[in-house]
DNA sequence: CTTGAAAGTGACGTTACGTCATTTTGTATA
DNA sequence: TATACAAAATGACGTAACGTCACTTTCAAG
């Protein structure tokens, strides 16, 4: 049995903290003193530890506490989840990013910056997020998402599934070498592989993925990885080289 | 002269704001009703304008209230800081996702998963990089190094890495179909084949790399991922099959 | 038994609003 | 003009994860 102070000077986590803890219930002294003082023993530690590695990963107190009690807790759609999460966190920064870089850029061309200048830059922003705003509102459809319901949990991270995002990834890799460069079809012709080992009984369903992948907006909707009209067309070639390839052989 | 109704119609900000703006001083209306009602003119709109952007760019009311309150704010310094500090919390969410990214990595191989499994699993993760890097340092050489940077490091969502992890994923899938099984065969030459694409004419760090990879301790003082034993007898074997065929052939 | 350090318990502050509950004002209609 | 009903106002509490007082009690050494 240690003492608070013991833990904070193990862990480097603060009287505070270690207090806030047991108010919420997240993680409780194993035992008290006659006084009152906090007492914890190594299973405390080792929670401790563990809650402090899932703060790294941005999750909330509650979610932790959630997470540790449920003994049967789905681990992987909670760690997926928090990626897809953390994912979009990292897109906003990334716009205000490019945002912040185009103004500065703008201010090193103006040499005065003063209120009205940033006004006459904020009305040119403004006017691209409506766009975008207006764009994407306009995409939206109900009996598309039915067809979408539809599909098995392709994105559940299965390892076929994964594969073919990797492979498509390094498609894109490759696509300056043209389709016929080696490399390109020997992903294509794994590709085929696995769509015949997959999927092989069941031609529809790959010919309704494929018309989902090619639409962007369904694609983004169903979740999937988001795969640009380039790309899509880059594979349809390739395929075509490969099975005349194959025919030849 | 228009309502506060009128303002969450142009702009689609709630009442609720609107009120709080003026009561942290941020925007006052232009003038009020004898009953008290807020009356906002043009001028209010256009600085309700620039709020809503500059919120875009992640600042506080706070910081947006003294940037426009200052007649000659420093509007470049300003932005400059506030890219900088972007920047840092879109660090911070990249660490996350690699170390998310690792995890599901990791549990797309382990099929079970549970509280004892995460707790192996932090416990690598929480490793210092320094002890990888010393043990490393002292088992290649500098040219390897190179090589060895890029080496499928789980963390990164890389295409390549992730291959490699759906191509193990889906031999253990296979295992029970022995290692003579035509999908177990595909999947060696398409290691086989990523083998040679990604570290080419250096077959000897391959076999270091190999060793390494058969010695759990030695895996976990590198700190690679973790691949059970069974597995990766497995996959030598199906490799000794691979390479007979291809000679015979 | 004293004493100073360490630990305890409230309580308030932080951000940018959302969400009641209650009261007052504005306006259209009978 | 009285009334009804919508809209607006005010005030208060809640959010997440603690930091920071202020004040009291307990612990351990001398």
């Amino acid at each position: 049995m240690i003492s608070i102070k013991e833990i904070t000077k193990q862990t480097g986590i603060t009287v505070r903290t270690m207090r806030y803890y047991d108010q919420i219930n997240l993680l409780s002294p194993a035992d008290k003193t006659e006084g009152g003082h906090r007492l914890y023993g190594e299973k405390e530690l080792i929670k401790l530890q563990e809650i402090q590695f899932l703060k790294t990963l941005g999750f909330s107190l509650q979610a932790i506490k959630d997470m540790l009690e449920n003994e049967n807790h789905d681990w992987f759609s909670g760690l997926q989840n928090q990626l897809n999460y953390i994912l979009k966190e990292k897109e906003k920064l990334g716009e205000m990013e490019s945002i912040l870089r185009g103004l500065l850029h703008e201010m090193v061309l103006e040499e005065q910056i003063d209120l009205l200048q940033l006004q006459k830059l904020i009305q040119i922003y403004q006017k691209d997020f409506h766009k975008r705003e207006a764009y994407l509102k306009q995409m939206f459809d109900q009996e598309e998402r039915k067809l979408l319901d539809m599909l098995p949990n392709i994105n559940h991270g299965d390892p076929d599934t994964m594969e073919w995002i990797a492979l498509m990834a390094q498609l894109k890799q490759h696509m300056l070498k043209g389709v016929s460069a080696p490399e390109v079809q020997r992903i294509i012709r794994r590709m085929d592989e696995k769509t015949v080992e997959v999927y092989g009984d069941c031609p529809e369903f790959i010919d309704k993925l494929w018309e989902i992948r090619k639409s962007p907006e369904k694609s983004q909707e169903a979740g999937f990885y988001p795969v640009d009209q380039e790309l899509l067309e880059f594979v349809e070639k390739a395929f075509v080289i490969f099975q005349n390839n194959r025919k030849e052989a």
